[in-house]
DNA sequence: GACGTTGTACGATGATTGCCGTACCTTATC
DNA sequence: GATAAGGTACGGCAATCATCGTACAACGTC
């Protein structure tokens, strides 16, 4: 049987907002994986070292993939998370910088 | 009946938290108090022209003040708020910023 | 002293959150 | 086809959150 392959939803650059942002950031472990995302490009979801189970982690990257934070892209059996520098630079002007810097 | 002012407990520089400020910085309601904290130096709680009641902005002001995003300190019967500019600046570099010039 | 102003304290409530386990889907490999 | 690997979906649970109303405390002013 052919299953159409379910889309991944993301917001586009105009839509994100701040205070969803923020609170996508707020989280210690969604925090360390965007840090993580920050200094290695493209990585699948198992590749994160954080203290949670395989669907916490599903939902941590839910967050921050409707925030805007990440974007996500099916390759294969895994998902492949970037980091959405170009779109939260265009929109909130040196705040990602700002919080990698502190993290 | 003579009562001793009761203290407000602000955390100090180096006790600051990201993902607590952050997580204070999130909320619609508070950001908008702290923009306009920005604008105008010293202002008390009644001041600020938000949609909720008395006892929803206290709650507001506590979360932002034990976050260390503001600080508390009373003149008579009304409670004047400052922002933390130098203390967020010291730990978050441009984190203040680049949240003020997106919200 | 009575009253008005400013703000807190203390519940209460409904929504959201972070976490987990289990079941399942998809793809790749044997 | 059976198995393993990477993730999601769903349901549940305990904790936190944002909101409110009511009561009250501190301070000024009449």
């Amino acid at each position: 049987m052919t299953v159409v392959q379910q889309e991944i939803s993301h917001p586009t650059r105009d839509e994100l907002e701040l205070s969803a942002v923020l609170h996508a950031l707020s989280d210690p472990v969604r925090l360390k994986i965007v840090a993580a995302l920050a200094s290695e490009a493209e990585q699948p979801c198992a590749s994160f070292d954080v203290p949670v189970t395989k669907s916490t982690c599903t939902h941590h990257f839910k967050v921050l993939r409707e925030a805007g934070v990440i974007r996500q892209r099916q390759e294969g059996t895994s998902r492949l998370n970037t980091l959405r520098r170009d779109d939260l630079e265009a929109r909130f002007p040196g705040l990602l910088d700002s919080v990698l810097h502190s993290a």
